[in-house]
DNA sequence: CTGTTATGTTGTAACGATTACAATCTAGGG
DNA sequence: CCCTAGATTGTAATCGTTACAACATAACAG
């Protein structure tokens, strides 16, 4: 059986292409795309596609935490399908979210304070590796 | 002088009287208000406050890393006047924004992949102290 | 103090991401 | 194979934010 068709099973979701091609494409493109990027990308192999079933799936998909929603940019949700704790670094120059591979020691903190916690969200933002290096070599 | 006047003069900035409501009114009122909020408030006191004016002194305030803006809630920016790090907590049910005094001790592992980070955000989501307490009253 | 000018303020219109809604379709159980 | 709850679609509406142009004013020189 598909690997995606058994997520959605798992889960008790109903089965659809679309569904289907909304968890593969995630899963194939981890750079944490908008809802927008998903649509368009998937409406090229499926004219018929609806934005109304992106938002809605993802959003289904995450009150069954298939996929997590990034607050990162402000502006618009970045949609991630990895589900292990980590953190996210936006680069203000090109626009890319990149994954940082550390789980977050303070949350204990948190709960000392009598809340309960149900995400984490780690967020740097700043200029990236590879553009501070354009950056530098630009410069002579 | 005036506390407000300072500030504005000391980063070159205009002093108006909006600005130095704005400052003032975040200052005074650390529940992390969206643009909205600050708007609405003010507007009592000064009828002829433009929405466009309290975005822009927010922007150019931020700028200034006079304010800060979080993205915690995915669907609009809150500021923070408070400019010493520290993090955030959700509660999706009250909806309040709650201070965290914690500092990210991950910031030197990012830097070490070479990227230069500006800023840092730490949010957790979840239900708050006072919201469990009201949920576990309302069982019996 | 007064005139000049760069900058700030205002109101309105536009924008973009997301959501609401109603009609149509379909997955999955019987 | 049929039924129906739930999914999909297209369109319109919503809401936070930004663009723009006319007008007003803070700050500085004289
Ligand atoms: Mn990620
Ligand atoms: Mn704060
Ligand atoms: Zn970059
Ligand atoms: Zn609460």
């Amino acid at each position: 059986m598909d690997k995606y068709v058994q997520i959605l099973k798992e889960h008790g979701l109903k089965v659809t292409p679309q569904r289907l091609e909304i968890l593969r494409y995630l899963d194939m493109h981890k750079v944490h795309p908008t809802a927008d990027i998903i649509y368009s990308e998937l409406k090229k192999s499926n004219p018929s596609l609806s934005k109304t079933t992106v938002y809605n799936t993802l959003q289904h998909l995450g009150e069954h935490g298939l996929v997590y929603s990034l607050t990162i940019s402000g502006s618009e949700l970045r949609f991630d399908s990895n589900i292990n704790q980590h953190h996210h670094f936006l680069c203000k120059t090109c626009g890319s979210i990149i994954d940082i591979d550390i789980e977050c020691p303070n949350a204990k903190k948190v709960e000392a304070g009598g809340h309960r916690i149900d995400e984490v969200h780690g967020y740097f933002k700043g200029v990236c590796a590879s553009c501070l290096k354009k950056l530098k070599n630009g410069d002579d």
